[in-house]
DNA sequence: CGGACTGTTGATCAAGGTCAACCTCTGTGG
DNA sequence: CCACAGAGGTTGACCTTGATCAACAGTCCG
């Protein structure tokens, strides 16, 4: 089968399932349970709030399809986004852990996407301790992402923060086979980037087009061309700590060992 | 028995049962396992580092005694500091989860600690559901630190990204019964606190002058008492999406049912 | 006594924010 | 078919926050 680098199984699986296929083999039994988190599918348009911030409840959103974020607003109007959500993340598994949502989840496409209860996750942990692990490891990947955010945002220049939000989103999507040869779509606003990085709208147009006049990357519309990831990669400060996700050997052992 | 609100229990026991009895009744097997999690335990200086950064093994560090913190160091020195560890902290139980640390760990005081393996706590996760929920929401609650740390870091200004860690230490210390009457000692340097809220150690040193003069803060050494702790919230954008810990019904309800 | 470490304060500087003008593109209604 | 509005993006002018550099003071410790 030809495939893109990575990508398994029948296209007809939802993202979660196809995503978590690349790193072990599902039983029929797990498979079915991943499926059935995802439904019924809903859809929604672009900037529609799918999950507003401050609410009680703990349900967290599945995506199938398009673009989502999740964002905290504070009271003057200022806004962080906590990062990006792209098909097959589940956003995420734990919120129902704690009392109170601190972010927002909102559109940035329009979207699929299927709203998980608690109750069905609670209901995985129990009956499998493997998917349990599974989503214990999506949520280690989730942690990893924001803690390298924070470094960017914190102690990274605004070039710096871009290169590193671009090579980040790339190389999310090449995981899952929505990057093609070193480009990909954003369809995301400046204001959009400027709230990911801490900056502002101005100023990540100036740094975007200075990338561009230096030969980092290409764009038009919202189609992104990496034009030298080596540059771009060293700007970011990645390294053989950042790399793609990868299921580690003691967890690998573990999961066969398990009661399925 | 007159306790400290929230903390329950035999001070004997190690702080991380302390913790989880706040919340949930431990089974005496439950408790004798997490007890098994923090042995031998180990002592370091301070400034020692426990865990480096970029290693490939997968050991956490369970923290029974001291500060330490989680931080990143770039190629030419700049560091971001993750967050502070506090005793009771299991730092960070899903760093095995990924094939390589992106952060170190080191002692900001002297320390007691224990080094946990990866075959330890999957043990743990294949033995017990019940165990395996309350580590995955502990992780959530490192998230929610995380991100709040991030919108702080990303779209506050000095006054606030150093009120809000102000109120966030206090609060964590508050939960596990280490700040007595809205004062508590933080045993870091300013160069620590910059480090954390990505300022210069010069702005740290004036923002902290001013909030004193302002009447916010009252310090000497590293003893800080907070003194207008609604101002201090609202400078910080507490609200009631930002509170110490607690467990949703619907866990408790789970954790009631699972096998034990 | 001298040096290392921490914190404070002043002077100067620069990265990036803010404000504003303007341009293009797209959709809309007369 | 055109006028217009609104969103997104770019660029210039100016300003503010906080960084950098430097001097100095207090404390601890060999």
């Amino acid at each position: 089968m030809a495939e893109p680098a990575g990508i398994v199984g029948n296209p007809d699986d939802p993202p979660l399932v196809r995503k978590l296929r690349q790193f072990v083999t599902l039983t029929p039994g797990e498979t079915a349970a991943l499926a059935a988190l995802g439904q019924p599918l809903r859809t929604a348009r672009a900037r529609t709030t799918l999950l507003p911030q401050g609410q009680t409840s703990g349900t967290a959103v599945l995506l199938h399809d398009g673009w989502a974020i999740r964002h905290r607003t504070l009271v003057d109007g200022r806004r962080q986004i906590i990062d990006f959500v792209v098909p097959g993340d589940l956003c995420d598994p734990s919120s129902f852990m704690l009392p109170h949502r601190d972010f927002a989840i909102t559109a940035v496409t329009s979207v699929r996407f299927a709203l998980v209860e608690p109750a069905d996750v609670l209901a995985l942990l129990r009956d499998s301790t493997r998917l349990g692990a599974l989503l214990w490891w999506l949520e280690a990947q989730e942690e990893y992402i924001l803690r390298a955010h924070l470094v960017a945002v914190g102690r990274m220049n605004a070039l710096e923060r871009i290169a590193y939000l671009i090579w980040e989103l790339w190389s999310r999507l090449s995981a899952v086979g929505l990057a093609k040869d070193n480009s990909f779509i954003l369809p995301a606003t400046q204001d959009l980037l400027a709230d990911a990085t801490g900056l502002s709208h101005v100023h990540v147009s100036r740094t975007l087009g200075q990338m561009a006049r230096d030969g980092l990357i290409q764009r038009q519309d919202h189609h992104y061309r990496l034009l030298d990831l080596q540059r771009l990669m060293r700007l970011a400060q990645v390294d053989r700590t950042a790399r793609r996700p990868q299921l580690p050997a003691t967890v690998r052992e573990h999961l066969s060992q398990a009661r399925r």
